[in-house]
DNA sequence: TTTTGAGTTGTTCGA
DNA sequence: GTCGAACAACTCAAA
């Protein structure tokens, strides 16, 4: 079922990798996939009647168009006598599942990870495609082509459940023993590179954890809370649905934000990789690069954005969602608000990242910079996070910093105290 | 109802 | 160079 109302969003990465992992999923199903186009109200109904089916089922979709279309096939399904049944969910445990003891969803992570851990999921049972009946496209439905890959110059990780499992395999052998020292390391490669077959139901959390069981590591430990960062922002973004495009503490609407010509330009220039500060401008290439970003580098430049730049986080969770081949609404939107302070249990006003420390910090021989910034690729060691200190000056071609970090950190404190202000 | 302990991801400063 | 505390007060969750 390709919806337009969600190809159209998508942007040109997500949608080629869907197109590459339904032909995967298609060869492996021996050439049966059906696939249909157009609004899901109308075609799925087509389909049902035509096939003869008394019930539809559907894995359950918590975003905030995911639950109004539901409801509108429901209903259009209801009209012709057959019922939509919503069987599982991408998640381990379904949004709105985990609640606190007096009711209401949690809205501090530590604690929702905890009962999530204790409510518990069963393990994924071997399916054998071989065993399930298929029947023929029905009759009368007009199947629709797949589609082709779009014009992109961004690389992508290679598609389908096949090459999803054979990464997590991968990151079983190794990198996960390491994960909770390498998890930051955008050099190292220390990360499962999950998120985009999760994204796109190439392979379900509840494998992940069923595998992860028998890993008794603090480095597992580390990795099962991602994966519980991951179903806390989907629980948060179903109870708040309108915290995808504004801020979940409605006190941040206060937060004086800059919009104006000056604030275009800098966001054309964070946009671009074009900065000054070598570790950001790496992370927006690698965006351009490869419709990905290491996840510490993700919130660097976040940081930077909303911090240095004063832009409303939600500019920069835009051009992040039109990017990212992994891009989440619920994990994305709240990434960013976390970085904001706006969203649910939200990062301290006053932690501010310092775009050079960072770098440094994380990216200590300067590898991950050098490879994503060309202009920089001369500068040895850890030097190449402050060209502008090098003798003889900034390498050619490569701006200079567009603003001062230690003046934008004390703006960007001041600009919190207007919202707690407005909260007083 | 009241109380208590705790809270992803940082930076800076002073000992 | 390393370490701990301060940053600032607030809200959440559970006892």
């Amino acid at each position: 079922m390709l919806d337009p109302a969600l190809l159209r969003p998508a942007g040109p990465a997500r949608r080629t990798y869907l197109a590459r992992s339904l032909r995967r999923l298609d060869a492996a199903l021996g050439g049966r996939l059906l696939v249909v186009r157009g609004d899901p109200a109308r075609v799925v109904p087509e389909v049902a009647a035509a096939a003869g089916a008394a019930t539809v089922h559907v894995a359950a979709d918590f975003g905030p168009y995911g639950v109004r279309r539901d409801r509108a096939v429901e209903e259009a399904l209801a009209g012709t006598g057959r019922t939509l049944v919503r069987t599982g969910s991408p998640y381990a445990v379904a949004p709105g599942r985990v609640r606190t003891a007096a009711g209401p969803p949690y809205r501090v992570f530590t604690p929702f990870r905890r009962a999530w851990a204790e409510h518990g999921w069963r393990a994924p049972a071997a399916t054998d495609a071989g065993t399930l009946r298929w029947c023929a496209a029905p009759d009368g439905v007009r199947a629709a082509a797949i589609p082709g890959d779009e014009d992109l110059a961004a690389d992508l990780p290679a598609a389908g459940e096949h090459a999803a499992l054979a990464r997590w395999r991968e990151f079983l052998d190794g990198p996960v023993h390491r994960y909770g020292d390498n998890r930051d390391r955008p050099d190292l490669g220390g990360t499962s590179r999950m998120s985009v077959h999760l994204k796109f139901g190439e392979v379900h959390p509840r494998t992940l954890l069923a595998d992860l069981a028998s890993h008794r590591s603090e480095a597992a430990e580390t990795y099962r809370s991602e994966l519980a960062w991951r179903e806390f922002y989907a629980d948060v973004l179903h109870a708040d649905p309108e915290s995808a495009r504004r801020n979940h503490n409605r006190a941040f609407d206060a937060l004086p934000v800059e919009t104006g010509p000056r604030a275009r330009g800098l966001f054309a220039a964070w946009q671009a990789g074009r900065t000054g500060f070598p570790v950001v401008d790496a992370g927006m290439r690698e965006l351009r690069a490869h419709a990905w970003m290491h996840n510490r580098v993700r919130m660097i430049v976040a940081s930077f954005l909303v911090k240095d730049l004063h832009l409303p986080w939600w500019w920069g969770a835009r051009h992040f969602m039109r990017l990212l081949v992994d891009g989440d609404l619920a994990s994305n939107q709240h990434g960013w608000q976390w970085t904001a302070g706006s969203g649910t249990d939200a990062a301290p006003y006053f932690r501010v990242f310092d775009p050079v420390a960072q770098g440094e910090r994380f990216d200590p021989d300067g590898d991950y910079v050098r490879r994503f910034v060309p202009e920089l690729r001369a500068v040895p060691g850890r030097a190449v996070h402050r060209p502008w200190e090098l003798p003889g000056g900034p390498p050619a071609g490569y701006p200079a910093p567009v603003v001062d970090h230690g003046a934008e950190r004390r703006d960007a404190l001041a600009r919190y105290e207007v919202v707690k202000a407005a909260r007083a």
